[in-house]
This record gives structure tokens, sequence and C-alpha cells, in this order.
DNA sequence: CGGTGTGAATGCTTTCACAGCC
DNA sequence: GGCTGTGAAAGCATTCACACCG
């Protein structure tokens, strides 16, 4: 029996990847083998990684589907309550960026996008969205005035670090950053890199 | 002295990174403490990638930017010949895969988008772009013909699975996946997970 | 001094092995 | 037989420590 510490990271990311798997899926019950074809994830991995949220039903044939999903989220500590939304916002509105500003992206998430930046005002004032947009330097004031804790940065590369110093400014809690920028931020800032070219790159350096 | 083996992966990740960052970096020297405070990365952990890809010059006050430069693209096998660029394509035309359809996006890597695919005819016909677009039944045959290495998937989450498996049928070599969906491939293909949601999450829990 | 190069030591993660259960 | 729960063992990655160099 164990009761449940500190979650390893890679452990977090295959719960949160589980989790949305689990979701649409259909039956009832799975196994950590049935996990493993639909993941490539070990089985023992999955067991581990589950015994690491204190999972210990004494079941031995599979897991219910729905106390999976509980639990997880539990263990996460997601709330599925679909009234308390954490507030995001983009920062960057060209082809990226503008195309984030469909809400629907975010609908079944725990995820709200309150506003959107762009240095370029006429950006801001020809695109529409369901959100209020507004120009770069107005990043600080809005984001503390609106409680927005995370950032989408999909700026041009030239612009990533300093819109990403105004981020810092106001207080921003993490940044998933789609450009192909390291970003220089304090570690008490989260960063999660998304840059499509790096990870191009990667896919061809080991084929 | 080090002869060079296998460069492990977190290693490989940081070189990438550490590449774009120098092919923008003004001086001439950087010492490892100073790439330390533009990545995060702990300067011995740097040295150490570094030394695994076998650099040793003796020097003791810092690294030419330019040598730096060679030797990682040398290490990790990236020819800077602009002339081969290694063809890829996207998978759904929705708002985030039309966004990639902007040739400059690539320009400066050494990747080049060769096709782009939609189950939506409508979407194939009416958007422009450099390159053709097809219906994606036409995935297996067009991936063969153009000899496609890597593609970028983003189609909405219900049609991720059916559209990799088009792209298991015709040997793709790697995946970017933009969609919230874990998936399902073969140990010899590579997926690297970029969904914005799935970032948030990560994000959000350990705040 | 402020820096690199280097291997050993530490700290994580994953896999293994197997008892116990249905 | 097929599956989970569990801790130990193996396998990786990062950090430390320190000799050596300009």
């Amino acid at each position: 029996m164990k009761t449940i510490g500190v979650i390893p990271k890679p452990t977090k990311k295959r719960l949160i990847q589980l989790l949305t798997l689990l979701e649409s899926y259909k039956e009832t019950k799975i196994t950590s083998l049935k996990i493993q074809s639909l993941t490539g994830w070990k089985d023992s991995l999955i067991r581990h990684d589950l015994w690491l949220i204190g999972f210990n039903n004494g079941v031995s044939n599979g897991y219910f589907v729905s106390e999976l999903i509980e639990k997880i989220s539990l263990a996460l500590g997601f709330e599925n309550s679909p009234t308390i939304k954490r507030k995001c916002c983009i920062v960057g509105l060209g082809r990226i960026g503008a195309a984030l500003l469909d809400a629907n992206f975010f609908a079944k998430t725990d995820f709200i996008i309150s506003a959107g930046f762009d240095s370029n005002v006429n950006r801001v004032e020809i695109l529409r969205s369901t959100f209020p947009l507004y120009p770069a330097n107005q990043i600080e004031f809005v984001v503390k005035k609106e409680q927005i804790e995370f950032a989408i940065l999909a700026t041009d590369d030239k612009d990533a670090n300093t819109s990403v110093q105004r981020l810092i400014n106001c207080g921003i809690k993490g940044i998933v950053n789609m450009t192909n920028v390291v970003l220089a931020v304090p570690k008490n800032i989260k960063v999660i890199n998304l840059s499509v070219v790096n990870s191009l790159m990667e896919l061809s350096i080991d084929v």
C-alpha cells in the first residue's frame, strides 16, 4: 500500500495523455496491456504510474475506465467542474496565433482564452474573436487586471523575448512557447516548447 | 578524450535548441555560463553535452560560436546545404493546419512542405498554397510518390487515428502530432506531441 | 580567477520479477 | 492464464568535484 507522494514529471505527462485517451474510450473496462497497445508505453510502466497515485483496488482483471478517470483527475488536481476555467492569453496574432482564436478549440477544456495581444495594431483591429484583443504594450496591464495565469506565445521569433519580458513582469505562471526561440525566464515560471520546426529537426536526426 | 558515441535523446533536444539559439547570436564567443543564463540549463550540463559530441579543444575561456555551430551540426548530422531539403506534408487543413501553409514559415529550415491533405474536399479546393493540396484518401499515393518523410498532423481529434493509419501504410518516418490524441504507431515511427491543450494542463498541475 | 574537460557520484525513471487474485 | 500491486534492480541523465589551462 502506497501513500500518494510527489508525482514525477514524466508520470504526470503520461497521466494527462491517458486521461484524454480515456475520456473518449468507449468500453467500460481497460487493462494495462490494452493501454500499452494504444500508447506504446510498457504495461509495467502504466501500472507503476497508477501505483504512484495510490491505485490499489485489489482488482485483478482490468480497470474500470470511469474509476481511472476519476482517480487520475483527483491525483492531478483537476476539478472537472466546468465553471472554474483557468484564464489564458495568446501573445502574437500571426497565422498561428490567429488560428487559436477559435473559441471551440478550448471549449471542452479547463481553460479559457481571455485576451489576445499583438504588436501590430492593425491585426488587433481587424481580427474577430469572442474575447478582447489588445496591442502588445498592454500585456502587463491586462494580464494583471484579468488575473490571467498562462500565455500561449506565438509571435515571430524575433519578438519572442521582448514579449516574454512583459509576461515575466506581470507574474505569468507558465508559457506555451510556439516560437523556435529558447526563452530566458526565471525558474519559477514554467515553459513548454512546442516549436514545429524544432520538432521536425528532432524527428530527422534519429531516423 | 572522448570518442563520440550514441547521443542521448535529452542531449539531442538541447543541442537542437542551442543550435537555433547560436544561429541568431551576435557575439563571436560564448561561455557555458552565458548559455545557462539564456536557457536555464546548468553550465555543467552544457559542457557535458558538448563533451558527449567530442568537444575538446583545450580552450579555456569560452567557445567560438561559429565553431560550436559547426561541430553541433556535424554531430547531429545536419547538412546546412540549403539544396537538400527534407520533404514534409500537412495532414488536416483546419485553422491550425492552414496556418502552416505559409511557405515562409519553413523558409530558413532544412524542411519543405510538399503536400497538404484534408478530408474536406472544399478546403482542398479553396485554400491557396505554394504546394499542391489533395483529398485525404490520396495520402498513401502522394506520400510514396513524392517520397515525403515527415508529417505534421493537424486534423480534428476524432480524425487523428484514421489519418495516422494512412501515414503508417505508406511508411512515414515521423509525425509531429498537433492533436490532443495519443497516437498508436509501430515503434519504428517516431511521434512528437505538440498539443496546446495538453501543454496547458501540464503547466497547470504544478503551479 | 574564470573558464573548460572529465569521470565519478548522485538522483531519476523504467523495467523486471514475482506474489496474490480472479 | 491473464491481470494487478509492489519493491528491488537496472538503466539513464544530471550534477558534482576537481585537475588543468589562459
